[in-house]
DNA sequence: ACTGTGACACAGG
DNA sequence: CCCTGTGCCACAG
């Protein structure tokens, strides 16, 4: 293994590249994957500066919110591409009991 | 080497 | 529901 495939922002992007579409993952799911269950803070500080090419859009927070405001213009993009892959929101959230993405299945 | 900064998470109040 | 405090830890400056 590389030192960059050691940085964990790398290890992040890696994780997130395999989550399926219509699923999501919560930023503490991603940290869990790559050994740090106590780094899902540090998920999204990767997050922030992901590239485009990956799905980012399928990671949201514990809660099953979109961690971005929501009236900005990549919230809106987020909501918008979920919705896309057939995930609807009620009240502000989607069901996570019914899309988390399960590491082990793939 | 040290410090400030978060797209977090969880327990309380 | 809301808000606050605390633990957390890679990363940038």
């Amino acid at each position: 293994m590389t030192s960059t495939e050691r940085r964990f922002s790398e290890r992040v992007y890696a994780v997130v590249a395999r989550i399926p579409r219509g699923c999501v993952a919560t930023y503490g799911d991603v940290a869990a994957e790559i050994g740090q269950p106590r780094a899902a803070r540090q998920v999204g500080y990767a997050m922030h500066r992901c590239p485009q090419s990956l799905p980012w859009h399928r990671v949201v927070n514990a809660r099953g919110r979109i961690s971005l405001p929501v009236d900005s213009t990549s919230g809106i993009a987020q909501r918008r591409r979920l919705g896309d892959e057939g995930i609807v929101f009620v009240g502000g959230q989607l069901d996570l009991a019914r899309h988390r993405w399960d590491p082990a299945l793939d």
